[in-house]
DNA sequence: ATAAAAACTTTCCATTTGGAAAGTATGAGG
DNA sequence: CCTCATACTTTCCAAATGGAAAGTTTTTAT
């Protein structure tokens, strides 16, 4: 919407747009960690360090406050993913499909946030919903042809389309919204980068089959979780 | 708590036990839908037909409520798995991970509140998530030396363990904690039998490499996500 | 029948919350 | 330096919310 051309222009001044900038930011958190009705606005204004009726005049209200933050969001996923970053990935080969599964959980395990808003809105068939599904449908019309081929050529399994893209997502996604839930259980950082690295390899050996395994870089578990994965070391 | 063989007991009262059912009932659906947060004791009240001041009654506090509600849903997570309907299952062998994952289909889009409510407590590190993850980690640490095994023998990837359960936890459950989001980008009720189907085969086919498929059973999605399956019928 | 316990409601309160209105500070252009 | 739009704050309000206290009804036991 800004033209960056315009030196004319009113321009906003730096203060204001560093206002909103960081509202948009811990609006995101916030949004994600506690969804739209658990959220409020005086919390993240206080984030900030502003009043909350400040956000008022920089959004409006609670609800457009929340969609500039999914605009926000989405527009910095597909920045993530524009062609200046995978221009080299073409994503109808097995190569490319590898590339495009490393990039995606590197932005899912950056993100986390994204993902977590997308599961809080899916919990309810709302008007926010509705406006997330058609950031949503940009996404997945343009990789639903390239899925269908990579199906057809047999380098992933031929399934439900719907299955196959929410199994994908998944896998890759996951992990990271639920990174309290995994240090807790296995005192595991999933968003380490031995954790990020781990997943990456076993997303890649699920979906291409894959294996380049190499398990002593795999973070450690905990006693109980333990496989005794190191044989030949008795400790009787 | 209660012993069954006591008639001499104080004994509850049936109105009393269904009240308590019923509210808690209502409670799963409201903290699933909203989180903990979002969720409000008045609504949950007002659905069952009682005032909100019984839920203090019979459960304390909003936080006794939520852990009643938790307990609760293990507790029907157990029976679900338990040995009654699982004692043929032996979940060392390739035959017995395939039902094994059959199950937790079903139960996943029976009872896509479970996960939900998950999800909702993985997004922050609170005195909840705490409660409810030693719940997990009962279901986990029973999986744990079944699934090493089954990775040693080849049946599913060797992979690092918090991955694989991650993916399988994912794959099985998330269709079915989106289902809103999935009905309205693709129009397809996930919960309908066509569509457990369809997403049972995928997640065999990922997970085991079988493939059963007979594509004309799989929901139609509509035009923009069309992928020319029905080849030779050209509509000009 | 009657007392006592259990189950449930009415009423009230303090706090939180989103939002509205009115006022103040700030900085850019004349 | 003055003014005026932009940026931000103070103050206020009504509704929602969790919880507490005091009541009323229902059931059980004697």
């Amino acid at each position: 919407m800004n033209s960056s051309t315009g030196h004319m222009e009113p321009q906003r001044q730096e203060r204001a747009l560093r206002s909103r900038r960081d509202i948009l930011s811990a609006a995101r958190m916030t949004f994600a960690q506690f969804g739209f009705d658990g959220a409020n606005i005086r919390d993240i204004a206080e984030q900030v360090g502003v009043t909350h009726t400040l956000i008022r005049y920089h959004f409006g209200n609670k609800m457009e406050l929340w969609k500039a933050v999914v605009d926000d969001m989405f527009a910095g996923l597909s920045a993530a993913f524009s062609n200046d970053r995978t221009g080299e990935i073409d994503l109808r080969t097995r190569d490319g499909l590898r590339s495009w599964l490393r990039l995606y959980i590197r932005y899912c395990a950056e993100h986390p946030e994204h993902v977590r808003i997308m599961i809080h809105e899916s919990m309810a068939a709302t008007e926010r919903l509705e406006y997330m599904v058609e950031h949503i449908r940009l996404s997945h019309a343009g990789l639903i042809p390239v899925f269908s081929r990579l199906m057809k050529q047999g380098v992933v399994p031929d399934v439900w389309l719907v299955s196959f893209f929410y199994m994908i997502s998944s896998i890759c996604q996951m992990p990271f919204v639920l990174t309290n839930a995994i240090d807790q259980l296995y005192g595991v950082q999933m968003t380490s980068q031995a954790a990020v690295d781990a997943h990456t390899e076993a997303v890649i050996a699920l979906v291409l089959g894959e294996r380049s395994h190499d398990p002593s870089r795999w973070p450690t578990l905990p006693g109980w979780a333990e496989t005794a994965r190191t044989k030949g070391h008795p400790k009787t």
